[in-house]
DNA sequence: ACCTTTCGTTGTACGGCGTACAGAGTTTGT
DNA sequence: ACAAACTCTGTACGCCGTACAACGAAAGGT
């Protein structure tokens, strides 16, 4: 099955043969933010990473932002989309399991998350996304505005809930233990004092817990109990 | 009432007098990216905002992310958090009234919004906040682990949505219109054709509202009631 | 077979970025 | 009066995105 984007697919063009792709300029980009980070992003980096001048990538991406997308766009496609679809499966239970694998993949790749708060996700992973979430939650009883609704509160909390777990990482793959991480956040809540801050010092434990799959799944229960009772 | 950032508080305190202060710096950050969006903050143009030279800027602030970090730090401190405490008034209506003065003061911003994934909101403010919030989830009735973890859910949901609303908009000071926005959106929206996502095109007109106040206080309501029921 | 059109890629260049380093000048404690 | 401490400037380096022109390969028309 052969790309669109490939050159071969719209026959008769002229002009020499393209060296590249776009998919393989995403996949360029996507290993080196994996490699070095987020702030490691940038026209150049990629163009040195596939061995051409920073220019020729300007025929794949019209521009910078264009790499943001193309990483965004493919995360979105990492999540299994058949994990949405049912009707043999509680809805809850569909929603649930996208939720928990879109998380999943983005951690997969965590330079790639702060870029769903800045780069706009809708390309058609994200459109199909939403229409199959559109259907879950109708067969969890919503009707008229409240599926649509509840989708946008879906999508904040889990893109929310990953970026800003990711936030306080180097965005490098791949990300530290979960365990690790509750143990780094612990060390630095233990630095507040209690006089000021009595309920904040007491709750220290379960705080360094927020970047937990447990804390998630948690909270996702109670956002889904919120939405649809 | 003075800083303890000026010099005067440190007495004793050898070589020139400072000609700025972190407040001065802060101050001509915040103007910067209100006026010309978040891309444009950079230490050069913040110095050149004060009318020094881009290193003058290092004695108040250690790099380019402390810039990032005093306009998040700043932001927190905009929302009344009186608001939070009581207990004469309701739980829910305390954090409500939070929730919603958070995000007026960060739309108020938009370039600040998205620092928030970024920057650390580990400041005296953040830890304000925090603390309160977590007290009013205790007057929910709320014991043992659920306050702290419904307090993560709540600020996830708060700058979640607020980041991904601003996402959309260029940044700048004042932000346009909430019918403008989402008639803006609407245009967007109407391009899906409905064959493969009927769902989704059913649904163009309540998706265009995902930006609006309305849809946050909706969903802030149903996620309120999934934490305490 | 030629010639022309088309287009991917390179070479070069510009202005902006963060920030390291050394030095100048001002203020204070001794 | 002197020395220490500190703020700011001058300068420099290596990055960045991307505009522009030129080159060369491939294909179409004749």
């Amino acid at each position: 099955m052969k790309s669109v984007t490939e050159q071969m697919s719209t026959p008769g063009k002229r002009g020499p043969k393209r060296t590249l792709s776009e998919e393989r300029v995403t996949a360029a980009a996507l290993d080196l933010v994996d490699r070095e980070g987020g702030a490691a992003l940038s026209v150049r980096r990629v163009a040195a990473e596939l061995g051409v001048r920073p220019n020729a990538l300007y025929t794949y991406v019209p521009d910078r932002a264009g790499l943001e997308r193309a990483l965004v766009e493919w995360a979105m496609g990492q999540a299994d989309l058949g994990l949405l679809d049912g009707p043999a499966r509680s809805w809850r239970g569909r929603i649930r399991d996208y939720a928990l694998a879109l998380r999943a993949a983005l951690l997969d790749h965590p330079a790639v998350a702060p870029l769903m708060m800045t780069a706009p996700m809708d390309g058609p992973a994200a459109l199909e996304a939403g229409e199959r979430l559109l259907g879950a939650f109708a067969d969890g009883g919503l009707t008229g505005k409240a599926p649509a609704r509840a989708c946008w509160v879906l999508i904040v909390y889990v893109v929310g809930s990953v970026a800003l777990d990711v936030a306080e990482t180097d965005g490098t793959r791949p990300i530290a233990a979960e365990d690790d991480r509750v143990a780094t956040r612990r060390a630095r809540l233990a630095q507040v004092s209690a006089a000021p801050w009595p309920r904040t010092a007491a709750s220290v434990d379960t705080m360094a817990e927020w970047i937990t799959e447990r804390q998630f799944s948690w909270g996702l229960d109670r956002v889904l109990v919120g939405l649809v009772g």
